[in-house]
RNA sequence: GGAGAGAUGGCAGAGUGGUCGAAUGCGGUAGUCUUGAAAACUAUUGUCCUUCACGGGACCGGGGGUUCGAAUCCCUCUCUCUCCGCCA
């Protein structure tokens, strides 16, 4: 959520910025900023009866106090009308703030300036590439015929058991998986990160909080009967850990890294690019999430790519980094990029990490704040992944494959155990 | 799942209808004393909204109600604890 004060101080220049999400919020934040002067009228005049009512209470006591009845009764008298009054504005006071609220989740983070304009990922700027290892075999199979061959990932199986999208990892196959979880971990604990495992169902508040809800709740796979959600995403259970917070500025920055399963219902994709790996309905990722000081923000995200591109580095993967355009922006962030790995027997770039400021915009929503110069700020949050695993996965396959097997990459032997699939 | 008890400020813990935003203790901050530290003493110490300011308003787990007036009474939800049942 943006901060009512921001819309009220800098309204142009914020909706200037929003352009770039290739829509007009002018009328939205025109409706945002009139009702918030209604509000604050009302709510100063509601004040004003509350106090007088405050102080007749006040009167009526003591002259009970003092049996001084008939007084008393007659000043009773007095409050029937102040009582309807402040009632009357309250509903409509309660009114005006839901329908603020229900306009303020409609408008998105603000863009920062670099942010691109453009629409969709063909507008995404490519801020650099970077080479890794490929196979040098002439004709390279895809990682889902690979997974068949080696029979280390069984498609069919978690189909029978779950549906599509939910693969049954076997043999060296989980035991790759659990490696990289391993190395993932490990690495992120030698950068700060504090390990957490979290909760993998959330309840709406938490969902509400990091902007999974009310915009997105059709993505989330959702458990009616106890009103819970199942996590598309560790971001949601961490962050939360930070809901509701007010804490001291020399507990920044707050660094959490969480393994865990990724649920999403993807609803409405298939065909060839989801095929595999590609795109699950449940995956595991391992992520990192910062909170931070508003002024460290953005060196902040600067660091936690360099991160993760470490570690593709560290599994000699070829990858790249990507600037989200205004379009392909997700609706909480201000700034984002996505680092992709090229897999070579698809001949595709894939998403296997995107890493955001949120600036404020979720710390409104958490009220994750703390105290400097006796007032409170909010904070600002940032997350990546540090990585998901499906794709890693594809383009180890595809990449490390030889006449002889799955070679797998030097940084992992020791968490496998072994140095190649065959 | 059944029965009972409870939820108060950073923590502990009073408060059962009227100057209670809340005693007291611990903790925190500032000061006095001290060469320095400790101890002791003094002061200060919740969050949010609104106002240029003075001030005003809201908040004692969440929501609703009774009352002129609610931390205190009633309803409801959530959570915690104890006992029983079930169970990895």
């Amino acid at each position: 959520m943006l901060s009512i004060q921001d819309l009220r101080h800098k309204k142009e220049e914020i909706i200037s910025l929003l352009q770039k999400r290739n829509h007009d919020f002018t009328a939205v934040i025109n409706q945002v900023t009139d009702l918030d002067v209604a509000i604050r009228k009302h709510k100063a005049q509601l004040d004003q009866i509350l106090a007088e009512s405050n102080q007749l209470a006040k009167q009526i006591g003591q002259l009970f106090s003092q049996a001084k009845q008939e007084e008393a009764e007659l000043l009773k008298k007095k409050t029937v009308s102040l009582k309807e009054e402040s009632r009357a504005l309250s509903q409509d006071l309660e009114a005006k703030n839901n329908e603020l609220k229900n306009l303020m989740v409609t408008i998105p983070n603000v863009p920062n300036q670099i942010v691109p304009a453009g629409n969709s990922d063909a507008d995404n700027q490519i801020i650099s590439e970077n080479k890794g290892f490929i196979s040098d075999l002439e004709s390279k199979k895809p990682h889902w015929e690979l997974a068949e061959q080696y029979q280390i990932i069984d498609f069919e199986l978690g189909a029978k058991i779950t549906g599509a999208g939910f693969p049954v990892y076997q043999g060296k196959g989980a035991k790759l998986q659990r490696a990289l979880i391993n190395f993932f971990l490990d690495r992120a604990a030698q950068e700060g990160y504090l390990e957490v495992l979290p909760p993998h169902m959330v309840n709406s508040a938490s969902a509400f909080a990091t902007g999974q809800l009310p915009d997105k709740d059709g993505q989330m796979y959702h458990v009616t009967e106890d009103e819970l959600f199942l996590i598309p995403t560790a971001e949601v259970p961490v962050t939360n850990i930070f809901r509701d917070c007010i804490v001291k500025p020399s507990d920044l920055p707050l660094k959490r890294v969480a393994y865990s399963p990724c649920f999403r219902r993807e609803a409405g994709s298939y065909g060839k690019h989801v095929r595999g790996l590609n795109r699950l309905h449940q995956f595991d990722k391992v992520e990192i999430v910062q909170v931070v000081h508003p002024s460290k923000s953005y060196q902040t995200l600067e660091q936690m790519v360099s991160y993760v591109c470490e570690l593709l580095k560290e599994l000699s993967l070829p990858y790249r980094v990507v600037r989200l355009c205004g379009g392909d922006l997700s609706f909480t962030s201000a700034l984002t990029y996505d680092l992709e790995v090229y897999s070579s027997a698809q001949d595709r770039w894939l998403e296997v990490s995107s890493i955001s400021n949120f600036e404020a915009y979720q710390s409104h929503r958490l009220k994750l704040r703390f105290k400097e110069d006796q007032a409170s700020v909010f904070a600002h949050t940032l997350n990546g992944s540090a990585l998901a695993l499906p794709r890693i996965l594809a383009s180890i396959l595809e990449n490390y494959q030889t006449k002889e097997g799955i070679i797998i990459p030097d940084c992992l032997q020791s968490y496998t155990g072994f140095d190649k699939i065959n």
